[in-house]
DNA sequence: GCATTCAGCGAACACTCGTTCACCGAAACC
DNA sequence: GGTTTCGGTGAACGAGTGTTCGCTGAATGC
């Protein structure tokens, strides 16, 4: 039902396996089987997770919508919170390609921005479990699942001060007031997700229309902003 | 331990009580004492939840903390959702007289910006326990917890439209963009404060001055704007 | 003074939960 | 071929859960 936004290659789960002179360790119908499991189990978790918490979430629960022994979950988790952690990763592992196909076409401010939206507005149509999940898990109860959304989240803003470096408007900056103003942007983009997921359809170009306007409001201090 | 933000008059928690003529309701040593428990309640619980999710909270757990039997919890509240709500009420209780105390002396924007900001640190600072129960009940499992405080924020945003529409950069905007900016502007604010609750205390004044900055970019937006 | 109210209690009911254990059977290895 | 590996199982453990019940005893109403 649900899949991750992104295959993810995800070399090997079990990196001591690798038994052989290259790369390929033998595709084995049996690593198939485990693969198979552990995605039914972050699908199944990921299901119940639209309407519930992490911290309610239950070990049991979970093998039950995916269709395993209580048991077998210990197979492929420590702990839910492991499980959260690489629910963390695969709801963000396409931000990076996202941000670049933005910036490809290296057009006006004016056209990121609504690229940018459009973007977004996508990527939460598609994927609108992930997005959920984060918007729950980033401020959550479970700590190390909090941690990664922070961390995933930092390497982002980096990423995007990096892209406003080679703007016209902003390559002259000061590497911090690059660096505040991505993360402004990012924060934007983020409350604009969680906001989208939360709406109903009816309200979404409402949304999209808001946050393109106050996004242009931002470039335009930005434009006339001068380091101090 | 912890005490309410404002202690919220409260009127009466049981309306059908009201015995007689006037408005007092007889203070009664025994409505002192009901009141009391409900306030052990409503304290345990927002102790709890500084570590824990409101999801994963239960109603052995609060009671426990408190000091009362399970039983005892149903004779002030249903749910604990219910008593979730009230505290996301006494939570943003008095998010409207803080932001009365910033616009009291209308000044530059640039004061009106530090003013805010400090603001938000003391209130942060004050009442943390209550910061990160909203932070993680703000997009939480819990429906009428999420409701309750998006309808409070708008209610917020609401006011610091009202606001700008008498300040000298924005009156003559159209009301709808106003709206736009003070959207901004409260989502801005409550992220700081979110940020804020979760740093330790070397990386406050840092973020702090990011926010600061961040501000006063957006207010150079909005000086810079005209209405479309 | 007496009857009433009602916040709080202890006990009980019927669950669900996380986690461990020995064990099974098919794939992988040699 | 036989042996080893290992993902998955079912049963069992003790512990914790939400909620209801009838009771108590002090503060209230008269």
């Amino acid at each position: 039902m649900t899949t991750p936004p992104d295959p993810a290659p995800d070399p090997s789960s079990d990196p001591a396996s690798d038994p052989g002179s290259a790369s390929a360790p033998a595709p084995g119908a049996r690593q198939a089987q485990k693969r198979a499991s552990r995605r039914a189990l972050l699908d199944a978790a990921l299901g119940l997770l639209e309407r519930q918490n992490l911290s309610g979430l239950g070990v049991r629960e979970v093998t039950r919508a995916a269709g395993l022994s209580p048991a077998g979950f210990y197979r492929h988790f420590a702990d839910l919170a492991e499980l959260g952690v690489v629910l963390v990763e695969e709801s963000l592992a396409n931000l990076h390609v996202m941000v670049r196909a933005v910036f490809a076409g290296s057009g006006e401010a004016e056209l990121l921005i609504d690229r940018s939206v459009e973007v977004i507005a996508a990527h939460v149509a598609e994927h609108p479990a992930y997005i959920r999940f984060l918007a729950r898990e980033r401020h959550g109860g479970v700590k190390p699942v909090r941690d990664a959304v922070a961390a995933e989240l930092a390497r982002f803003a980096e990423e995007l001060a990096g892209l406003l470096a080679v703007q016209p408007d902003t390559a002259d900056w000061p590497a911090a007031d690059r660096r505040m103003l991505a993360e402004l942007y990012v924060d934007r983009m983020v409350s604009t997700a969680l906001a989208l997921v939360e709406a109903d359809a009816g309200e979404r170009a409402a949304i999209a229309r808001t946050v393109r306007t106050q996004l242009r409001l931002i470039n335009l201090g930005s434009r006339h902003w001068r380091a101090s």
